[in-house]
DNA sequence: GCGATCAGGT
DNA sequence: CACACCTGATCGC
């Protein structure tokens, strides 16, 4: 929970996210999103009072937060006082003291910040340097590197000070899965209980906030269900939502919501009071997003767990994890850095430790710091959202880095004519393991901050966590174990393959996004090469195997209200706030649509991290797409797409086999890790280390294994 | 009666 | 573990 005050040391004059005690006397006040521990003190009457006697006054916010605001009668009173501002639109805005006249210009700045509808950064701009208030954010790594308001020219923005959301910023939070991942575990979770029959219902546990409307969004294009909800007129301008959710109870899936909801749910009735339909009883699970997090060194991620006969968790996150946010601050590279939130458990030193490092102001000369190996091959390619090492010798002159060419971001931009021409070429390579996902999974693996490694003995865990799967760790997708879903799945595996060989889609753009990051980013290359390499070397006894998914999915989630006209719900786009045209920013598609019961499991591994997913919405430059706009427009794009290429949609697959990846690739992982700037955990590498190569890591296993001694191969020091 | 705050719950 | 919210009790005005 944000613990900011209100006010940023450089522009006292404004307030952001806090409206109580001393706030009360700001000149000009910001919004970043619709969360109600960033409105402290917003409807009170003594706010209310001071705008009453005054013109000057303004909240200033995105579309969708003012929209979002204005549809509580409880804030009505703000009506003529809130100024919705474009995101991407750099504004000047005049701070007036009302009583001395006093003024200061200001520019500010929206940024999008993935946390919840509408939700945004503020960057100001002004006599006192620049200064970037994060909200609450969720961006994956390189994010920032694709934000162009952030860049000045091809270098980054001089920022002075970050106020940083830092609710996740404790290592043990290392790994958050992608929103992707989450997506799509829970997509195919409740694909396959909606698909059993219409009595097998889902209800989605979620909590009254805003944030998890691009869930609805996707599952309701995946699966052509909407989600049934207790209210909805706030989305009433935002058609891409609004489309997605109703107030009809007769649905499969269910995000409703009842004060005693679980007590409902036991009683085998939905919160909105459904138990039946047609006098057939239904058949309900249900799913609560959680934020599951993974310790660095965890080979694993399983983003659904079953907790019960017919309850699951599944991995969901607001906020970016610890080195998501490592990854932004070192791109930022402010002078300062605040952190908005204490994390559980934290203290304020603890967290300065961890940020201060990645500042300007920071003074690294006492001990050398050498350039991870794994970064020398990429220095003036990476990703640039990739941590310090490239400039751990550099003064502060150099922090103000070249951002990710427009091209190549341009190159990641979905773009639905660029995609239809490309994909057919590209997508083979990066979607060509697939399984049929049956993910068992164990509460304590989610659950567990696994600092286990994965090291040599690899093999002997999986085998271990098999025998487990017996005794506590449950099949998520089949949860009534019978044939029906068990052949559905298989009969699913192969239409999948059919379909992808077939439909231009999601793995289009991943190789296409794939492959621009990998010139920036060898992540890339090794996910990809892991990718296609699991399979062939490790296939399951039964083509199940243990699992979590990923694929397709995207969304960022801050977002303008904005139209979207296309296909199926031209009619009811005819309320728009904002036009933001972003067509040819959009699609990247790759959304399983029309009656493609895909199944498709991905096996993921964590190192890997969100990279690929980043890429392929990002934020790029005014035209970039908001959540909502590419959910839908991926959708409505991907459906033209399937109608031409007169097959079913097809669902993204990327398998990374987790369990068994490792043997051969722990160095590169271990590297990769470095590389990306943590500095938790790991021993620094040897300066003018070799990195070992797995033929040659093979060979030390097996002599390791037979009790040889390997020492005299490596000098040990 | 209202709001702020806290405890407790999901 | 923690989020973001709700409810209910208590206190002060």
């Amino acid at each position: 929970m944000s613990r900011f005050g209100g006010r940023v040391r450089e522009y006292p004059a404004v307030s952001i996210d806090r409206f109580d005690h001393d706030n009360l006397r700001a000149r000009a006040y910001f919004l970043s999103h619709c969360h109600k521990d960033h409105m402290k003190g917003l409807r009170a009457p003594a706010l209310k009072r001071r705008l009453e006697g005054s013109l000057k006054v303004k909240l200033y916010c995105s579309p969708v937060t003012k929209e979002l605001l204005l549809t509580s009668w409880k804030y009505k009173f703000w009506e003529n006082h809130i100024v919705a501002l474009e995101v991407e639109t750099p504004t000047q805005i005049s701070l007036v003291d009302e009583t001395s006249g006093e003024k200061e210009d200001i520019e500010v700045t929206l940024l999008p910040a993935g946390h919840c509808p509408g939700s945004v950064m503020f960057l100001f701009e002004g006599e006192n340097g620049t200064v970037l208030y994060t909200g609450d954010f969720r961006l994956a790594k390189g994010e920032a590197a694709r934000m162009e308001l952030l860049h000045s020219g091809t270098r980054v923005k001089d920022i002075q000070s970050v106020y940083l959301d830092t609710t996740f910023c404790d290592p043990k939070f290392y790994h958050i899965p992608s929103r992707e991942e989450c997506l799509n575990g829970i997509l195919e979770l409740v694909r396959s209980w909606t698909s059993l029959t219409r009595y097998h219902v889902v209800w989605l546990n979620c909590k009254a906030a805003y944030g998890y409307e691009y869930l609805f969004i996707n599952l309701s294009e995946e699966l052509g269900i909407k989600v049934h909800v207790n209210k909805l007129d706030m989305f009433r301008n935002m058609p891409e939502i609004l489309y997605h959710v109703t107030t009809d109870r007769r649905t499969q899936i269910h995000a409703c919501r009842h004060p005693r909801d679980d007590d409902c749910f036991r009683g085998n009735r939905l919160p909105c009071g459904m138990t039946c339909q047609s006098g057939t009883p239904l058949h309900i699970i249900s799913i609560k997003p959680s934020t599951m997090w993974f310790g660095e060194r965890i080979k694993k991620t399983n983003v659904i767990v079953r907790t019960g006969e017919s309850t699951y968790r599944a991995c969901f996150s607001f906020h970016s994890s610890y080195s998501e946010i490592k990854d932004f601050l070192s791109y930022i590279r402010p002078v300062n850095v605040y952190p908005n939130v204490l994390p559980a458990g934290g203290t304020e030193d603890k967290v300065m430790e961890i940020l201060k490092p990645l500042c300007r102001s920071y003074r690294r000369n006492m001990e050398p710091r050498y350039k991870p190996l794994g970064t020398l091959k990429r220095v003036h390619q990476r990703d640039l959202s990739d941590t310090d090492e490239d400039d751990l010798f550099d003064s502060e002159l150099t922090s103000a880095r070249p951002k990710i060419p427009k091209q190549q971001r341009e190159e990641s931009r979905p773009c639905s004519t660029r995609q239809s021409e490309n994909a057919e070429g590209n997508f083979n390579e990066s979607s060509e393991s697939y399984k049929v996902t049956t993910t068992y999974t164990s509460p304590k693996v989610d659950f567990m901050d696994c600092e286990e490694s994965n090291d040599d003995d690899d093999d002997d865990e999986d085998d271990k966590e098999e025998e487990e799967s017996e005794i506590n760790i449950v099949q998520v997708l089949s949860p009534e174990p019978d044939a029906t879903s068990t052949s559905n799945f298989k009969g699913v595996t192969s239409d999948q393959q059919e379909s992808n060989a077939d439909v231009p889609c999601w793995d289009a753009f991943f190789k296409c996004n794939k492959l621009e990051e990998s010139s920036e980013n060898e992540d890339n290359l090794l996910s990809s090469a892991d990718a296609g390499g699991s399979q062939s070397l490790f296939s399951d006894s039964d083509g199940v195997s243990d699992s979590t998914h990923i694929s397709s999915q995207n969304s960022s989630q801050s977002t303008h209200i904005s139209e979207q006209g296309s296909q199926g719900w031209d009619s009811q786009m005819d309320t728009v706030l904002i036009t933001s045209q972003e067509r040819n920013a959009l699609d990247f598609s790759c959304f399983s649509r029309g009656g493609s019961r895909t199944v498709v499991s991905v096996l993921q591994e964590t190192a890997k991290d969100s990279q690929p997913d980043n890429s392929r919405w990002k934020p790029l430059g005014q035209n970039r797409p908001c959540a909502y706009d590419v959910a839908c427009d991926l959708k409505s794009k991907d459906w033209e797409k399937d109608a031409e290429a007169g097959t079913a949609g097809t669902a993204h697959v990327q398998d990374v086999l987790v369990e068994i990846s490792d043997n051969s690739r722990t160095p590169d992982l271990e590297l990769r890790r470095d590389s990306q700037g943590s500095s938790d955990f790991e021993i620094p590498l040897t300066p003018d280390a070799e990195v070992p190569r797995p033929d040659k890591l093979h060979c030390l296993y097996k002599k390791l294994a037979a009790g040889e001694n390997i020492l005299s191969e490596k000098k040990v020091s």
